[in-house]
RNA sequence: GGCGCUAUCGUCUAGCCUGAUCUAGGACGCUGCCCUCUCAAGGCAGAAACACGGGUUUAAAUCCCGUUAGCGCUACCA
């Protein structure tokens, strides 16, 4: 039976490594059939909080990485620690070492070539009688990191230790402790680390380093766990866009990169993107409906969801929706002169046209047909006998105090008659020296 | 410093194990074109890499050695 775990320690948020971490256990423990489990390492007193502890819970949970048993804490046992620590004294292989007043164990450190086999790197070889003698129990009565570690895999029958390549040159320390316990050591797979854009060790200086951020930016989490799995990981086929499922069924340590990979915030925020556009229009009203739920309350359902549907292919997060539609969302106070400028260089009829087309189109009694509006539209340039997109460029501006926008005449029909013309003839009334 | 890990386009990677099929494939980003009311999306095209130096071999991105660089460990942090 495989058995894997993912133990964070509650000492901050859930980083970008630690959710990698994570998810390459859960792929590989859901592959093979075998079990996720889950361990709070919250041996440092000082650091470990009940905050952080719940908030890595609810992230997986959110992540939809859940663990297959009930969760373990390592300050929950401290029982059996010191009971395997005493173990050791009685044998002759830890013993006291007072400072300070302070009682601390230390167990000996057997001195020999420690090798084992990597899954990712391959054979390894170190020389134990380079380290020192192993604190086993700080002065503290809690265990060390290594101890506890060894103590737990152990106990909760874990095959295979799949953690960060920063615990590789731990790994012959925690050999020495199982040899001197006499248990049989799991099989290990150490994973290359995420670097920051610029190569180096990822930290708060990079800013995006912890789940939350991407969670508050409107990252699926499918798309975050597609884009996790690409950064260190491989395969043969060109396919890049995975569900968790697909990556359960395609993932293979052996596919494992050996060496550290930088990350691309561009392109997760494309596999993002992508990952909305693959979304059901159901699946995606949903998801954003729940992130905007402020905005969602300005428009009838009807309106609501076909504004949503006009910014699907548009969006790379739930988040940036207020990038590209904000003008949705709140009346234009005011325009861009300079954008201004150059509308009226290329259209010096500008004014004459606007004029015109809103006299034709409060004739309309409603907006809700775009073909409707395109067709007046078409007309009145016809009438003028310039090309629609005299027209077309203007009313855009007017409409959404921009040159970019999802079609007009979409846009117009999500926006209402009442809202459009209200902005034309607040277009119109600015300025009135320039127009 | 010591020990360990790693090294293919700017970035993520395929290829490396089982040398010849690699004038090195894909993706993000970038540039251009198409589509088109703008922008996105989509389609097409393009620029862009085997860290360096030796060696083995008929033949090396692929095997070996060294150099360099990056990262990790070297805590009573995990």
């Amino acid at each position: 039976m495989i058995r894997v775990r993912f133990a964070p320690s509650p000492t901050g948020y859930l980083h970008i490594g630690g959710v990698r971490t994570a998810l390459f256990n859960y792929l590989y423990a859901k592959n093979q059939g075998g079990a996720f489990l889950v361990r709070i390492e919250d041996t440092d007193r000082e650091r470990s909080t009940l905050e952080f502890e719940n908030e890595i819970i609810e992230a997986l949970q959110w992540l939809g990485l859940q663990s297959d048993e009930a969760i373990i804490r390592q300050s929950e046992r401290l029982e059996r620690y010191r009971e395997v620590a005493a173990a050791l004294v009685t044998q002759g292989a830890a013993y006291e070492e007072i400072k300070d007043g302070k009682t601390a164990l230390r167990m000996k450190m057997p001195h020999k070539k420690a090798s084992f086999f990597d899954l990712v790197h391959g054979e390894v070889t170190f020389d134990t009688s380079l380290f020192d003698d192993l604190v086993i129990i700080k002065s503290d009565g809690f265990p060390t990191y290594h101890f506890a570690c060894v103590i737990d895999d152990h106990d909760m029958q874990v095959s295979h230790v799949i953690r960060g390549d920063d615990h590789l040159s731990n790994t012959p320390r925690h050999l020495m402790i199982y040899e001197t316990l006499g248990w049989k050591a799991p099989k290990y797979a150490h994973l290359p680390l995420i670097l920051g854009h610029d190569g180096s060790p990822l930290s708060k200086r990079h800013g995006a380093v912890s789940l939350t951020h991407y969670r508050k930016e409107g990252y699926l989490p499918g798309a975050f766990l597609n884009y996790l799995a690409l950064l260190g990981w491989g395969t043969d086929g060109n396919q890049e866009f995975y569900t968790l499922e697909q990556l359960v069924k395609k993932f293979s340590l052996k596919k494992i990169t050996k060496s550290n990979a930088r990350f691309d915030g561009d392109k997760c925020a494309w596999l993002n993107g992508q990952h909305l556009k693959k979304l059901s229009d159901e699946d995606y009203i949903r998801q954003m409906s729940e992130f905007w739920k402020d905005e969602k309350g300005k428009f009838s359902d009807v309106t609501w969801r076909k504004l949503l549907l006009l910014y699907k292919d548009r969006v790379k997060t739930l988040k940036s929706l207020a990038d590209e539609a904000g003008y949705c969302f709140a009346p234009l106070d005011q325009y861009d002169m300079a954008i201004h400028q150059t509308l009226l260089s290329n259209y010096p009829r500008l004014k004459e046209f606007l004029a015109y087309w809103v006299e034709k189109a409060q004739v309309l009694e409603n907006f809700e047909h775009d073909t409707q509006i395109e067709q007046l539209t078409r007309d009145a340039a016809g009438h003028f006998g310039v090309q629609a997109k005299e027209f077309i460029h203007p009313l855009r501006f007017a409409i959404a105090g921009k040159t970019v926008s999802p079609g007009l005449f979409e846009l117009m029909s999500v926006l209402g008659k009442t809202e459009c013309l209200g902005r034309l003839r607040g277009f119109l009334a600015l300025n009135p020296q320039i127009l």
